[in-house]
DNA sequence: TACCAATTTGCAATCGATTGCATTTTAAAT
DNA sequence: ATTTAAAATGCAATCGATTGCAAATTGGTA
């Protein structure tokens, strides 16, 4: 395609080149200067005459010109694009409402920096090597959702010097910036509103080798034991998904007569499921058991009941994590970030 | 930093310049063998000795080296990514778990092209330019979801020669290629479904004037004249979110004594809420009213009582907009594709 | 009109790969 | 040992922008 021996003639004035697409060369000739210029202007460089910039913009405008990115991002070893790793222990997990939130959120805070967002799935079986989108030089840095089980292969990766910004819990010996919600006043919270609405005996729902759930049950259990209450091991369930397994797990307790008021979930979906399997039982959420959830996704005011839920703030959350990632790129220190939690109350907790 | 008065010294032989990426010239050195090479071989290019292309690839590796993008980019005019554009009304419409699922398949297809995701979400009150991630040659092409109001804007951008795919409905006068379930089939699958289970007098909830939704209204009233059924206006409602609102909708049927024992939600969302609705004014979910929601999200099954719906082949259809979209990259002539809808039957619409 | 400084613009190198063609190396045939 | 075809490698142009410095233009002043 590019041989010497075609030398391409620049002789035509107004057809744009084979590529159909049109080039700082062309605006250069169509407005009688430079492609210097036109980079200049189109930049909005001040070393420009203020109507030479204008003319130049103009022409861009009615041509529908754009830069091309691959070149410029070539010259200058700058890149308008962050890279998105969303880990999952399935495909599945894209799903959850509270993720969504906050890529939302990141996305909007890239886009005031005018930086576009690459988005790439690891799972288990798919494992790909999501550090190659940084090597290849197609996104400026990393931001992570879940490190889950890939801690010590985040920080070999970080300590290669990968710009990087993760979202979970912090990890005593990582070596890259965390943002995180805080689990354990989350955990807290939850526990704390469960024993101020009556409850005496509290079932944990949620799988304790993830680090964030273990950090909420350390504060769920705090609560009670400030209290002087004490945590039936016997109400811990790991399950989270799969709801059949859930529905039968809460079949089994109520038949073999292992009492509970309350549940904290450490997820809507799970509270959700819940309190399907409860109803089906014939208890009623909140005069039998009471139940509090965590994320408060959008659906949590759709159902019957309303659902109580620990909030995180995903905003915050994606304008830290972009914040952060900007320090980083500058080559500045960086610390990570714990943001509060609240406690939404709604009517599954509620005392009538 | 690019002056010729700074040829920078290149006699270094194992640290990788300022930059602290290695590039090909870098591994060329290393090798002894000229870049041509290197890109050969790395590349898999069959021009090159098999020791050979084993030795630099090893040798890549083990510096963990990776092509620049942007520089073969360039030079291939080639782009290893593709556009993905979520046209929303607001923030919130990306938490619809049915628009998730899909963006999750379409990334898989993607995955097996060796492609990567540029996500971008357009609303209303931040309308972006999303064509420029074309026109700067950031990714390949567009994948549209949500045409929405944007009709001829998109039939615009097509005629530009912009490679794109839209997912949605089928508007007559579209020049772009459409990928879409079939709305007229799923809403005449939810209406038969419903006066099969014995419902009257059926309610509608969703806005008509969303092309969509539109489609499956008309194969819904189909499926109620087909068996002498009339659809009474007055049970139309086209609110979808706004849990208050749709409550206090539901709460003036009830008051004003307007009867209905089914209805047909045009999204599972919409029909949670209502169920929730109708299970606050003490209406039993199936017994007294039964309900058919749309897109058969995974909490579906995580209910009580568990939704019947219509499910979209998500999977299909990501699989076919990445399908159409490769067609249309090489050329080729593109048509529109509808797919086939299904009702899975669970407890909300059962007889008992 | 001549001179100098301040503004504008253009030249050409550069970013890091890919690739057509020329050149060298290798292997086979004479 | 030559010749010759095939296989492997290298040279240098190229992709489309950006930018340091040189050159040209402009304007003000003497």
């Amino acid at each position: 395609m590019a041989s010497r021996k075609d030398p391409r003639p620049t002789d035509t004035l107004l057809t744009p080149k084979s590529n159909d697409r049109y080039q700082m060369a062309d605006l250069a000739r169509l407005a009688g200067v430079s492609t210097s210029t036109v980079s200049r202007a189109l930049a909005g460089n001040p070393l420009i005459k203020e109507a030479t910039r204008q003319k130049i913009q103009a022409l861009a405008q009615s041509l529908n010109y754009q830069v091309n990115q691959s070149a410029a991002s070539l010259r200058k070893r700058d890149i308008p694009t962050m890279g998105l790793v969303i880990m999952g222990e399935s495909k599945q997990s894209i799903s959850d409402p509270f993720i969504l939130s906050l890529i939302g959120h990141i996305a909007d805070a890239l886009d005031e920096l005018d930086m576009n967002m690459l988005l790439t799935r690891v799972t288990p079986d798919r494992a790909k090597n999501f550090a190659a989108l940084y090597e290849t030089g197609q996104v400026a840095g990393l931001l992570v959702i879940g490190q889950l089980t890939n801690h010590s292969q985040l920080n070999d990766l970080y300590d290669r010097g990968t710009p990087m910004v993760v979202w979970g819990a912090r990890m005593p010996d990582s070596h890259y910036p965390v943002v995180g919600g805080d689990n354990f006043q989350g955990g807290f919270l939850a526990g704390q509103h469960l024993v101020q609405a009556g409850c005496k005996r509290i079932a944990f729902l949620g799988d304790i080798n993830h680090p964030e759930v273990q950090m909420r049950h350390a504060g769920f259990v705090k609560a009670l034991t400030d209290v002087g209450q004490s945590f039936d091991p016997r109400l811990y369930m790991p399950l989270l998904f799969g709801d059949t397994a859930l529905r039968a797990a809460i079949g089994q307790w109520i038949d073999q007569k292992i009492e509970f008021d309350g549940v904290f979930a450490t997820s809507d979906v799970a509270a959700l499921t819940i309190i399907a399997a409860l109803q089906e039982r014939g208890l009623k959420v909140p005069r039998d058991v009471k139940v509090v959830g965590y994320d408060d996704i959008p659906l949590s005011t759709h159902i019957h009941p309303t659902l109580t839920s620990i909030r995180q703030p995903t905003e915050l959350a994606g304008r830290a994590m972009v914040a952060l990632m900007r320090q980083r790129l500058q080559n500045a220190d960086v610390d990570s970030i714990t943001l509060p939690t609240t406690l939404v109350a709604r009517e599954s907790t509620s005392l009538t």
